[in-house]
RNA sequence: GGGUAGUUAGCUCAGCGGCAGAGCGUUCCCUUGACAUGGGAAAGGUCACAGGUUCAAAUCCUGUACUACCCACCA
């Protein structure tokens, strides 16, 4: 790129194309395993959250898959071989209803295609969505070896057998086991759901109270109840033994309205006294907790709602074959028609729903097949409590536990067609009989009987199941491959705490049951990106941004250090377009930063880009050459910058990382050090420049995990400009440098900052012109800073553009005047607003007056003195004496106007 | 009902024992030969509230209020 010629803004898009197409066909970022696990030195491996193929990524993918990037170049730049798996997920319901949305479109339905047909669809629409996926992650730069030949889903053959496998396994342990229970049912999705697979909605509902009389026709109970169409399958009344308003009741019989049925009064313990009417009804096949009453009491299961959410025959002719909603609808009539309704309240609770469809779960009875936790779940809750997996933050460690603490059994078998099929094969013959046989292929004939004919269960597994064992079916699990003994456990797992215990856990337990090592050692939890009113992005709201249309705009290294910069662990973000505007412009810096130094390489003479390029090669040579107190300190920054940016990733505080090297770049190299080295002598000049190189490409690396694109393309048009060898910034070793700044340099420093800076502002005050050349007077210049405001004599003049300077020993009078501690600098004016002077100097009187009073205050306090560390005391001191003669300089100048 | 996090400038958020910070926004000045997607300067704060610990609290502890999220079988 030329950069003299080239445009005064930075435009990403050429650059981006440019380099994804070189990473790619460098093959930078593909790992290779070693013979052995080197324990002093272990690759950093992480699997990627692989994303289910629903279609385009969203912010959040953008989010969690930016942070990966991050952590995998930084960790590539130390020098680690680095592995980061990709992937995606088939995804189970959410995909298949993607799919049976597009099919509606056509007006078909999956039972209209069958089976086999529909899965069809299902693959071609893998193929199309996952390729989506892929080209999305390769234009957000992610260091993934996206070759089709390293690329697994979950749903592949290898995944596919690592699953028939883990579920043979865990059903030889006796872990898997196959009854009838209460589960959640998604009337939409037809399917089974696991516990935690049902969310919690708030609605605005009533709470009807039904009077059930007694068999006789008497007075009876009235119960209180959300959903009044479950009544028609009643069969008991519960109270409380010990509720004063009912227990004359237990042991008698009512006669349920609207049926013909009769059925007990029991007394249950679980009954809440304080809850509606003290009286539940109990519909055990279709209520939990009436279950569990149903199993106490040993009461009838009456089933009135179907699988499809319609209600059976047995609610009666009446109602069989109406929708659970329209029948509710109608029961409520009835029951007013005939006198039983006794009360109806507006009420607002949860409700359970799909968490893919939304629609409200139908609690109810039915076989599935379930994986015991409790022992899978302890062997977890001890590798967390022992540290081997570790938190980030570590606030997130508690609810994890909490949640395997209470764990349920798990329901794996799901009633749809996208998916493993459950790898269960019965015999067609004596199905009853027989002995139902687990395996990955076809068996040859029962094990049973010998019959040749056998039917495969048509159910398939819980989409996370297949998750679960990720982190090392990857790798080839169950085969023990060169893969699995290098990669696995892997170092991190980067996810959002929205599938901590969906996916999270499950990992754990699974790595633990058949790796015997924990899948990873530490997990970073990143939060959600919200809308900028904090508001969840959602289709329906229409507040979803679309990452690839932010990359187009901005830029893609814009959009991710706005990201980056912004994510603090585990918590939300709360994104707005405009802080894409400040990333655009800091990128705009960096290339224009860059831009001038190489411009002022074209100026130079080859001896000096032989003498610089010697520098940035190595650099420690530098600290032999004639520095100036601006080098030295630059230096010093640069230095302090390494460390602290090293610091903030290792920890995974990639935002503290983010803003460090922003305010270094802008804030110290671009706002203080180039502006100084554009005064420097051409004798100077090679040291100077070598500087700003050296610097500047330092920074480009640091810089480089956050925002790739422009960060290569910089340090690789520097290093061309300097004759050396072209390299990526990936595979770039950065020499240790390390320059360390002496106290008295920072004070320095810290002076002539705050000396330039009160020029500035008595300029700005009095609105005298940026550009016009003023003289100033330093009045009553002590000596130690008369040394420093000679050396550095030029500097001043250039940056606070003045003319020349004079020491005086009296305040001279008609000037502008600026009070430090060191010196009272002086501007001679004709005109002076005394008035206006006078009332920023009393401001500042009684600020300092009031900090001088407190460090007093301190300095007197023996309690101070005798427990504060030395230091402190010191600094205090020090602090103390500063203010003491900047507030005696002011005193002397308010006693002069 | 239990738990977790948050409450700091107009907005979005850092800071988490030792001078209250950044970005955006606002006001003023500036086309200076990297950048107006820029430079310089300024205004703007009872760090939610009440107690406590400490020589010292925005920061640690306790409680209160509000907000958000998670968990739980509130019919």
């Amino acid at each position: 790129m030329n950069f003299v010629s080239l445009s005064k803004t930075y435009d990403p898009k050429p650059v981006e194309e440019k380099w994804l197409k070189s990473w790619a066909e460098a093959n930078l970022f593909s790992s290779h395993p070693k013979d052995s696990h080197d324990s002093e030195n272990p690759p950093f491996v992480m699997v990627i959250p692989p994303p289910n193929i629903t279609g385009a990524l969203h912010m959040g993918h953008a989010l969690n898959n930016t942070l990966q990037d991050i952590m995998v170049r930084f960790w590539k730049m130390q020098g680690k071989e680095v592995n980061w798996v990709p992937g995606t997920d088939h995804g189970g319901i959410a995909t298949q209803n993607v799919v049976e949305k597009v099919l509606k479109a056509e007006g078909k339905k999956r039972t209209d295609l069958g089976r086999e047909a529909f899965l069809e669809r299902m693959w071609v629409w893998k193929k199309e969505c996952g390729n989506t996926i892929l080209e999305q992650l390769r234009r957000m730069g992610c260091a993934l070896d996206l070759r089709p030949e390293n690329m697994r889903f979950t749903m592949d053959e290898m995944r596919g057998r690592a699953v028939a496998e883990a579920f043979k396994r865990l059903w030889e342990k006796g872990l898997i086991y196959r009854g009838e229970r209460m589960i959640n049912w998604c009337v939409r999705c037809g399917t089974a759901l696991s516990d935690i697979e049902v969310e919690y909605e708030e609605r605005d509902s009533k709470l009807w109270h039904i009077h059930y009389p007694l068999e006789d026709g008497k007075e009876g109970s009235v119960v209180a109840t959300t959903r009044p169409e479950s009544m028609l399958g009643d069969t008991a009344v519960a109270v409380h033994p010990e509720d004063k308003r009912w227990k004359h009741l237990i042991g008698k019989k009512c006669r349920l309205p609207l049926t013909q049925r009769i059925i007990p009064i029991v007394g249950d313990k679980a009954i809440d006294l304080k809850f509606g009417t003290g009286a539940l009804k109990v519909t055990p096949a279709h209520d939990p907790v009436d279950f569990e009453i149903g199993q106490r009491h040993k009461l009838d299961l009456v089933r009135v709602i179907g699988l499809d959410g319609k209600m059976t025959s047995e609610a009666g002719e009446s109602y069989a074959g109406l929708d659970r909603d329209a029948c509710r609808k109608k029961v409520v009539e009835d029951l007013k028609a005939g006198g039983f309704l006794k009360d109806e309240k507006p009420y607002h609770h949860s409700v359970g729903v799909c968490y893919r469809c939304n629609q409200v779960i139908e609690p109810l009875l039915s076989e599935q097949w379930f994986l015991k936790m409790a022992g899978l779940a302890q062997k977890a809750i001890q590798a967390s409590k022992s540290k081997k997996v570790i938190f980030y933050p570590e606030s997130w460690e508690r609810p994890y536990l909490n949640w395997l603490e209470n764990i349920r059994d798990w329901c794996i078998s799901r009633q749809i067609w996208w998916g493993h099929r459950l790898p269960v094969w019965y015999c067609v013959k004596q199905a009853t009989v027989c002995q139902p046989m687990v395996s990955f292929d076809r068996p040859a004939q029962c094990v049973s009987c010998g019959n040749g004919e056998l039917e495969q269960d048509p159910d398939v597994l819980d989409t996370w199941f297949s998750s679960g064992l990720w982190p090392f079916s990857v790798f080839g699990w169950p085969e023990k491959t060169k893969d699995l003994n290098y990669y696995y456990p892997t170092t991190v797992l980067i996810t959002g705490y929205e599938i901590l215990y969906l996916w999270v856990a499950r990992m754990v337990m699974m790595g633990l049951e058949f790796m015997e090592k924990v899948p990873f050692k530490d997990v970073y939890i990143h939060g959600i990106v919200r809308d900028k009113h904090g508001k969840k992005m959602s289709k329906s709201l229409g507040n979803v941004v679309d990452p690839l249309v932010l990359m187009d705009k901005y830029g893609t290294d814009a959009m991710r250090f706005a990201l980056a910069v912004q994510t603090v662990p585990g918590r939300d973000i709360q994104f707005a377009e405009e802080s894409l505007v400040g990333a655009r412009n800091f990128t705009n810096k960096i290339y224009n930063a860059t831009r001038y130094i190489l411009m002022s390489l074209d100026q130079a003479s080859p001896e000096v880009i032989q003498k610089i390029s010697h520098y940035v090669s190595h650099p420690q040579e530098l600290t032999k050459a004639k520095l100036d107190l601006a080098d030295r300190w630059i230096l010093g920054q640069i230095s302090q910058t390494a460390k602290s940016v090293k610091e903030s990733m290792v920890n995974y505080r990639v935002d503290e990382a983010a803003r460090i090297i922003y305010e270094f770049l802008w804030g110290d190299f671009c706002d203080w050090y180039v502006e100084i080295s554009k005064l420097s002598s051409s004798g100077k000049k090679a040291e100077v420049l070598g500087i700003a190189c050296v610097v500047l490409e330092r920074c480009l690396g640091h810089l480089h995990p956050i925002m790739p694109f422009i960060s290569e393309e910089l340090e690789q048009a520097l290093s061309e400009k300097l004759g050396l060898r072209p390299g990526y910034l990936l595979k770039k070793e950065f020499s240790d440098f390390q320059f360390a700044l002496t106290a008295e340099d920072a004070d320095r420093i810290r002076f002539l900052k705050n000396l330039i800076t009160g020029i500035r502002t008595l300029r700005s005050e009095y609105n005298i012109p940026p550009g016009k050349q003023i003289e100033v007077q330093y009045a009553k210049l002590e000596s130690r800073s008369a040394v420093i405001l000679k050396e550095n004599e030029s500097l001043i003049a250039h940056l606070a553009k003045i003319q020349g300077s004079i020491a005086a020993d009296k305040l001279p009078s008609k000037s502008l005047y600026y009070p430090l501690s060191e010196v009272t600098i002086c501007i001679p004016q004709s005109e002076v607003d005394v008035n206006k002077l006078k009332s920023r100097l009393d401001k500042e009187r009684s600020v300092i007056q009031q900090e001088l009073e407190n460090l007093s205050r301190q300095l007197e306090d023996k309690n101070f003195l005798s427990r504060a560390p030395e230091e402190k005391v010191d600094e205090i001191r020090q602090r103390h004496t500063q203010v003491k003669q900047r507030q005696s300089r002011i005193e002397e100048v308010l006693k002069n106007l």
